[in-house]
DNA sequence: ATTACATATCGCCAGTTGTCAATTTGATGG
DNA sequence: CCATCAAATTGACAACTGGCGATATGTAAT
């Protein structure tokens, strides 16, 4: 546990995005293409972000099917990590960023993976009555 | 309490010149040319960097004389602030830096401001019968 | 096997950060 | 008022960082 060590975990969560993948993880696991589409970042940067953060063991990553799925390093990381993820639990809740992005995260875990995948990781604006079932490909037919 | 505020409490606590900073003073308050001295950076980088901690509300400064002194900041600064002053406590104890520094700062601490200054902010390598005098300017005269 | 597709990695660019030397500022004491 | 000296500020520069588009990797389904 030496300076080396705390400096990832901070570098790790003093950086304002990763800061806001943290938070939306606490809701619960999420596949990289639903945070692709809650905050509206490349996918490229989104996957380096979630590298950086298993990297000082802020979370873990578990693969089903075709997609990664990421949640909070539970008991396993160093000490840093945990104090850090217990702090934030606490931390910014009223941040008008951050509450954006959860109302956007509780809405791709609606729709799940698959739905946000067809829609190329975007999410419908609005709360529709089912959410449009995504941009269509062969146009339903105006038929 | 923004993630803006957030990111600059974490940011600070996140470089290690900055945490041997404050390692250094919780121990107690200490002038520039003491901290210049037990770090061996410049003193406008150090100069700099407690700039920053004291914008993160990390420490306070009081002015004495030719000298300011920085402590660590009490109940005044934001929660973060607070939280992460009163995390580094338990924290990096046995790192072989973060011990140095501390040692070299009580060997500070005793020979004083004046006398560091005096020796062009340096510390003695090694603890002498009474810490020599400083290299001199006039030499106390030899006569 | 081949294709499709989600994620990871690579290369590049712009903006930030840490460091130092040199200079300015501002308080102390003659 | 002037000289001294601790600390702050400025300017320059190299290193690092976060972002993106393009490409590689690897898994799943055909």
């Amino acid at each position: 546990m030496s300076l080396r060590d705390y400096e990832v975990v901070m570098k790790s969560v003093a950086d304002p995005t990763r800061v806001r993948i943290l938070k939306l993880l606490e809701a619960g696991e999420m596949c990289v293409c639903q945070v692709v589409a809650v905050l509206e970042l490349s996918q490229s940067t989104v996957s380096k972000h979630l590298f950086l953060l298993k990297m000082a063991g802020l979370v873990r990553e578990r693969q089903e099917k075709k997609w990664v799925h990421y949640a909070l390093a539970g008991s396993g990381g160093s000490p840093y990590a945990r104090k850090m993820l217990a702090s934030l639990k606490g931390w910014l809740n009223d941040d008008p960023v951050v509450e954006r992005d959860q109302k956007r995260g509780s809405l791709a875990r609606e729709i799940g993976p698959a739905a946000i995948c067809e829609r190329g990781m975007t999410i419908p604006a609005r709360r529709t009555a089912a959410f449009s079932p995504a941009p269509r490909k062969v146009a339903a037919g105006s038929k």
